[in-house]
DNA sequence: CGTCGCGTTGACAAGGTTCAAATTTGGTGG
DNA sequence: CCACCAAATTTGAACCTTGTCAACGCGACG
């Protein structure tokens, strides 16, 4: 089974299939949010794209009574907000200050369509979004907490392109929300991983993580 | 990789969503899987797309040591097995006897790319997957047993247009598999539904199920 | 210097899993 | 036609992983 290290490959590539538009025939600018701050809701109208550059947003869908559930974060580079219909299926919030490209969803769509090739390029967006979320089904339908958690900090670490120090930009309620498990869960199995001298933090915060052991990561992950 | 001809009953019709193209100028033919036959498996080569004719289909990603997690169920019309790239993501199988509709993947995206039109409804295609992606990682992350087996039995009532006894093709561990639980745990949740005249079994294999009570459905389902 | 947000840890509860057994059904071969 | 067996489902009981509730520590910030 080939490891796909959920859609980061093609995230690249996107931000450099963009960069052939913005600023040529698509208009776009620059907005930062605060921490916290929502980007769009559930339902809103999808008038824009958005490409992070820097900061990082969490994307959700929640149940009447509150509980939640991340779909996916998004870090520098990531595109997030594209939908086919005219509205988006899920909530956008900025999970610390960040910065945003936005495209007009209707301008991007148009000018893509019109572009040799840019249907499929649409069309992998499209699908490296679906490959994240089928990877996550299997994440959230089948693993053990510790699994889980194991997938997390590997995701984060292929994302950061393997750093001598991953930063987590998100709290615990974040990462829980993401793995289907609760806060107190998601810290003891890092406590767990800490214990066991496979990852390290090093700050009072514990949102800078040191892999001390990549191969038994990649052994749990499997 | 292979396509499995073992027990085929070829012929070359068309129908359904499909029908704009297939027989025109795309081959299609149909072929037959005997109950629990693999159609392809994970890491296989995509060269065919399928549209289901009759029966029931299981796509799924496993774990090394055997977990599985079933990421959709595909009823007569669905299209499944779409790739964007050249391999297969997950596995599919079928549930029960299933004719299906073979196109070759390759003529079927040129000709897509080529009609007008013909790449937004493509990428509609992948959005529609990936919607139902979004909602089961709600689902799986978040909700109870009996809200899962809830929701399971609401999508199969919508699918199956509301009909008077709806018809599972699946046992109870393929719905286990898909909702993330045992077999026991669905068969229990089963048993608390009908034992609060929520549904009624119609048979006795007890893979026929009339919804006495559609709104409380619903409203378990929000 | 008090408060607040965030993280960790402990004790306990509970929802779901595991293991086991009984029942039913459908298929197969005699 | 019947005996036998495998597969599917239900149900019970014990167990365990994870959730819940609470306490505590730490750093940031007003």
């Amino acid at each position: 089974m080939v490891l796909r290290t959920g859609n980061a490959d093609h995230r690249t590539t996107t931000s450099g299939l963009l960069a052939g538009f913005v600023g040529e025939r698509v208009p776009a600018s620059h907005f930062k949010y605060r921490k916290g701050v929502e980007i769009f809701g559930e339902d809103d109208e999808a008038e824009y794209v958005y490409q992070i550059q820097s900061g990082a947003v969490r994307t959700y869908k929640m149940l009447p009574d509150g509980r939640r559930q991340i779909n996916s974060f998004h870090l520098p580079d990531d595109m997030f907000g594209f939908e086919n219909g005219p509205i988006h299926r899920f909530s956008a919030e900025a999970v610390i200050e960040t910065t945003v490209c936005i495209i007009k969803r209707c301008s991007l769509v148009d000018e893509m369509a019109a572009r040799e090739g840019g249907a499929r390029d649409l069309i992998g967006l499209v699908t490296s979004n679906l490959q994240h979320a089928e990877n996550h089904m299997l994440l959230l339908g089948r693993k053990t907490a510790l699994e889980r958690v194991v997938a997390f900090v590997h995701e984060m670490d292929e994302r950061q392109h393997r750093p001598a120090v991953i930063r987590l930009p998100m709290n615990r309620r974040d990462i829980a929300d993401y793995l289907g498990l609760t806060l107190e869960t998601v810290s003891r199995a890092l406590s767990t991983l800490r214990d066991d001298n496979i990852l390290r933090f090093h700050d009072s915060t514990q949102r800078q993580v040191e892999l001390l052991n990549r191969n038994r990561i990649a052994e749990l992950n499997a």
